[in-house]
DNA sequence: TGTACATCAGTGAACGCGCGTTCACTGATGTAC
DNA sequence: TGTACATCAGTGAACGCGCGTTCACTGATGTAC
């Protein structure tokens, strides 16, 4: 009764893969690539199933085509390999809000452009969008000192809105932070509601992203 | 090899309950009852976790006090029971607009009221709420035809943004049900941060929607 | 130059858990004759 | 009035699954002497 031989196990693992081609283990030095390949893995798994709840550790390394301990070489525990897929995903989202007003003066016009960047990037990766701005991010990302990139997110954000006001083309004697969180958690609604019923015949995105910060910004 | 003797299962069901005193069956004729002890039960756990993914049969019944099988008696998997238990919540949500705006003869204050009863019911049952506007609600209930609860909702919101708007307290020209949409998908927006951000330094909810509402619908 | 050894990048079997679902059953209560 | 039978409200053992995590290990490659 006490070992029972149970033999159910995945035996084989790199039998067949499917989606991986056989891994050749990595050289000598070069073991922190499988980190990157880790984080590829999820996103892509993410990107396909939409639903951050359910990326799991073994999922990850399947995709992969390591056994699902290896993951253990580089990530404490799958709690710490998310906050990774989320992080990645805060640059990449910083990155793409940045591109989308480098080159537009008009503060208003900024405003709008990062915002619909915001959007867009949400649209086009919801698995991480969800996993980045949903509940079950863990510690340090989400909430944690004014460093955290969604909170720095959250201020240029009203920096951009305060440009709006300084150069009069937005509604004055309202609070930027405050305006910026109505505006960021407005839009949030916009794509999650997007995101879960999908039936729905929604407008489309753009126009009420940009409807919605003329008049929460008082957009002149 | 074939068979395995395992005796891991629970014995004894309802040797410790601990919440549920030791249930006596229904009597005869009245097997109904126990379909609104599920519901029941199943509100309690949404309410104590606050998940609606998390929401499982098997708890269900142990919290009920009963095998769980005993739910195939009532309902044919466990989609169908969480579909039960969101479709009590629309009635409810809607009895709580009801009741809000009951008394209110300002076009605006009738609008505000109803919103903030949606706001408040959405923060005092996380789980619930989640359900009812989140991923996972199956088939007919968040979509379908007009018949929809969230569907009549949404129409019900357009329709006294509408009166606002006969009544002159609220910008003329623009889609009501359009507006609906937005102030609908913002409220969400600021619901499922607060709910899934905890530690951020929210302002008042009222505050927040109300001001959301003069903005987006133009309340004078 | 040859070899012992340390390091590195992983592997693979096993664990216990909770899950949804199946199947054959049980035991009390009502009903027909 | 007594009894056989149907119905009803459940039970309980078992299934196969995927999960996170543990533990001892393997086999190639570089390095020290």
């Amino acid at each position: 009764m006490d070992h029972v031989e149970n033999m159910d196990e995945d035996i084989g693992t790199n039998a067949s893969q499917g989606s991986a081609t056989a891994r050749r283990r990595n050289p000598r030095g070069q073991g922190d690539r499988l980190r990157e390949e880790l984080l590829d893995a999820a996103d892509e798994l993410l990107a396909e199933s939409g639903d951050a709840q359910q990326l799991s550790l073994r999922q990850v390394a399947k995709r992969v085509g390591i056994a699902a301990t290896s993951i253990y070489l580089h990530f404490p525990d799958i709690a710490e390999l998310k906050e990774a897929v989320a992080l990645r995903g805060f640059v990449e989202l910083e990155r793409a809000r940045h591109a989308a007003s480098r080159d537009i003066t008009d503060p208003a016009e900024a405003l709008l452009a990062r915002i619909c960047a915001f959007a867009q990037f949400a649209l086009a990766y919801p698995g991480r969008y969800r996993l980045m701005f949903g509940p079950y991010l863990p510690t340090a990302l989400a909430y944690g000192a004014a460093q955290s990139p969604s909170r720095r997110a959250l201020e240029e954000l009203a920096q951009s809105i305060q440009r709006c006001q300084e150069a009069g083309v937005a509604r004055l004697g309202a609070d930027p932070l405050r305006l910026a969180i109505l505006l960021w958690a407005s839009v949030h609604g916009f794509l999650l509601l997007r995101l879960d019923r999908p039936q729905f015949p929604w407008p489309p995105i753009e126009g009420m992203v940009t409807e919605a910060t003329q008049r929460l910004v008082g957009l002149m």
